[in-house]
DNA sequence: ATTATCTATAGATCTATAGATAATGC
DNA sequence: ATTATCTATAGATCTATAGATAATGC
């Protein structure tokens, strides 16, 4: 009965620094993720992991280095796994999936943290130039760079006013529609982007346009 | 000793009510543009506006009713004198250019104080909905309201990403460039968007050398 | 004995208010 | 006398730290 240090649920067994260190983790992306960088104070992360206040310094030293972490643990996956003509699609069903289950939620912990400080407006800045730098790639003008900024900007703004804001009837529109008509438009922009832009095909048929469904 | 109750500078003169009520809103809207609600200190506003800190919540009562003056006072303006089909570009060039004297920044203050707390989404979100109401009106579809909130998305991401996040390229390019790019995808999105989208020309009175200078 | 965890509190902000002071109009 | 302005401070947060407590491994 006492011998193993963890149980089955997410509850915290008594003494395990590393599995409080990940729940301290979790805690926090999901605040940050929620509320933003101010607004999710250290006191409510700790609450949500079921640690106490104090440990949170002692594992990651300040609020801040805790968001480095949790910016940095995300963030990246996403634009290693994802193929440069797929990016911009995949962030956008991402964003508007909303935060399911593990996903990668540091755009939207960007979008909330925004004006927080100057760190933050970095750390945007930061992930934005790696995503404008992979879609940079698709478009052969010389002006491929702008091109890309003005795709993720798109991409921002959408999480913006759906996810942060909730303006209808953008906030209830049903992902594939927001696809299609975003990934239609954006074909002039990006002239490369794969199946959308270069069949030319007006929105919602396209061929593989359900993109295998985006499961969860 | 010194009779006249005014001077000629916009330094303040020794009692002056209604004068002390406006520069405390002029340095309001120009602290909550530069730093957001949060950031920008009731303490910093009232040191700008040259004047006490208690004066501020004698005059508007609270910091939050302060922000709903600034707000109130700027936004609708634009939207009044803008005939529907100029709109986004107006509100597009006006975000380009920055704060400008006098230049409507209630979109920027939004962008900075997105996050800050829940009235600050409500804020945006009712400033939008005025917005996106009139652009719905260019799109015959049926989902002109939809396209509408994508256009009023794209118009604060590509603020958000220029003016807030600084992203390079994209801060420093030149406005012509951008409203071109834009405009020409957006013909796509918002089909009956007069000039742009009908002609597929660069538009605008400025020098056609500089928009037309982008390839295709 | 080691160290994960907890208690208590320092210290820094920030909004907001009560009451004193002083410049004006009559 | 009226009231615009200023001084001083209450009261509420929030991050961060010092030191005590207690569960583990040996």
């Amino acid at each position: 009965m006492a011998k193993t240090p963890r149980q089955g649920t997410a509850n915290a067994s008594r003494r395990d620094a590393q599995g409080t260190r990940l729940r301290l983790l979790d805690a926090a992306s999901e605040l940050f993720a929620e509320r933003g960088y101010e607004r999710a104070t250290v006191r409510d992360i700790a609450s949500r992991a079921e640690a106490n206040q104090a440990l949170l310094f002692r594992y990651f030293g300040s609020k801040k280095a805790l968001f480095g972490e949790v910016m940095a643990r995300g963030g990246h996956e996403q634009l290693r796994t994802t193929p440069a003509e797929r990016l911009f699609e995949v962030a956008l069903r991402g964003m508007l999936a909303g935060g399911g289950e593990g996903a990668d939620r540091s755009l939207e912990v960007c979008l909330r943290s925004i004006g927080g400080s100057d760190e933050i407006a970095e750390a945007l800045r930061g992930l934005g130039e790696e995503y404008a730098e992979v879609l940079a790639t698709l478009s052969a003008s010389e002006t491929g760079s702008l091109r890309a900024d003005l795709a993720l900007s798109w991409l921002l703004g959408i999480g913006l006013m759906r996810v942060v804001v909730a303006k209808e009837p953008l906030a209830s529109a049903d992902p594939d529609t927001v696809c299609a008509l975003v990934a239609g438009a954006l074909g002039n922009l990006l002239e490369s982007l794969p199946a959308e832009g270069a069949t030319d095909a007006p929105t919602d048929g396209s061929t593989d346009g359900e993109s295998g469904g985006i499961p969860e």
